[in-house]
DNA sequence: ATCATTTGACCTCG
DNA sequence: CGAGGTCAAATGAT
């Protein structure tokens, strides 16, 4: 029953939206009472599934793809898109030198090449060392950085405001900064696994200021950590962007849904990250390249998502038969839920 | 104890 | 000099 698994994830998804969200709902009866009303619809929808079909179908039958679709399909699909891709503009104007990282300027050396002793040279022009009398070395850069590629993304319409959506990789946020100009600050987040794989992908997120559901993220630098400890440099061509790298042979995006792993954000898990990731593979786009968003991926001709309507039971096959067994995906899925909301609840 | 986030300070660049 | 990006100590969560 994967599409029935899909849409229980769908639901308690919402729920959980709901729940954190209530604050603010709170104050708009009408969204509440719909956010409720897809609830329930949703879980209704299971259950109909379950009595009419019994629990151990595997295969699925297009008509009923085709009744999801219509019972909640437009629910599903805004949250898709909710997590997508929905704009992705031009990577400002930067020349996609694929060899990027200005000669690795990056690497190694904002890997706190300080603190480790690393003590890059300084430019010519000596950073004035009034500051860093006592520690000079910190040296930090900017400009140089290679590509650079600006999306942007829907957050979600309810429930975690604060965290954009989920990209498939893991990132550990090391500032905050309020711009000039705009109405909510900019995150900056780097790879989680920077540390033990030399990642230096970054990015920052930020709200648009005439649109509170949009992040900008703007993504730089290149994912090393997805790849075996022992082979760093194979990057792939991809800077941070959600594609997991469809066109190497590494098989798996650096976090699967269910594994244990999901150090950071992980209270997302459930969130985006999963259907984002099973566009892009699915989506196929895959290769892409920055090249891809660079210059052709902003194109229309190779959408990552060709549209939202990703058949759910498709979506779900693909989640669930990477590696497990459907019946045990359930465990391993409420196992998750009830680590992840028991957790939860004592933050609260 | 370990790891993630927050936040003020510091650094670089225009 | 100001804005933006990063560092790292402090703090919190697990």
């Amino acid at each position: 029953m994967d599409e029935g698994l899909a849409l229980v994830l769908y639901g308690c998804k919402l729920a959980k939206d709901l729940e954190q969200n209530l604050p603010h709902l709170a104050r708009q009866p009408d969204t509440l009472l719909a956010s409720c009303e897809d609830i329930i619809r949703v879980f209704t929808n299971v259950k109909e599934r379950l009595v009419s079909r019994g629990q151990t179908n595997v295969s699925r039958q297009p008509q009923e793809l085709q009744r999801i679709d219509d019972d909640i399909g437009v629910s599903i699909q805004e949250w898709l898109r909710s997590g997508m891709v929905v704009e992705q503009e031009q990577p400002s104007g930067l020349e996609f030198v694929a060899r990027g990282l200005s000669g690795g300027g990056d690497v190694g050396r904002s890997l706190k090449g300080g603190t480790s002793g690393d003590v890059q040279h300084p430019p010519i022009d000596a950073p004035d060392s009034s500051r860093t009398s006592s520690s000079s070395q910190r040296q930090r850069r900017r400009k140089d950085e290679g590509e650079k590629i600006v999306k942007r993304v829907a957050a979600p319409q309810m429930g975690n405001l604060d965290v954009p959506p989920e990209d498939g990789y893991t990132w550990r946020k090391y500032g905050q900064k309020e711009i000039l100009g705009s109405k909510y600050p900019r995150s900056y987040y780097r790879c989680t696994h920077q540390k033990f794989y030399e990642c230096q992908a970054k990015k920052q997120v930020q709200r648009l200021d005439d649109d509170f559901f949009t992040f900008e993220v703007t993504y730089r630098g290149t994912h090393t950590c997805h790849m075996s400890s022992t082979a760093p440099s194979a990057a792939v061509p991809v800077p941070g962007p959600p594609l997991p790298p469809a066109t190497t042979t590494a098989v798996h995006p650096p976090v699967l849904p269910f594994s244990s792993s999901l150090p950071t954000t992980h209270h997302d898990w459930l969130s985006m990250q999963i259907f984002h990731d099973l566009g892009g593979v699915s989506a196929g786009g895959g290769s892409s390249v920055a090249a891809g968003s660079g210059g052709g991926g902003a194109g229309p001709s190779a959408p990552r998502f060709p549209d939202y309507q990703l058949p759910v039971a498709d979506m779900a096959e693909t989640m669930f038969n990477s590696g497990s067994t459907s019946s045990n995906s359930m465990d391993l899925i409420f196992s998750s839920m009830d680590d992840k909301w028991d957790s939860e609840e004592k933050k609260e």
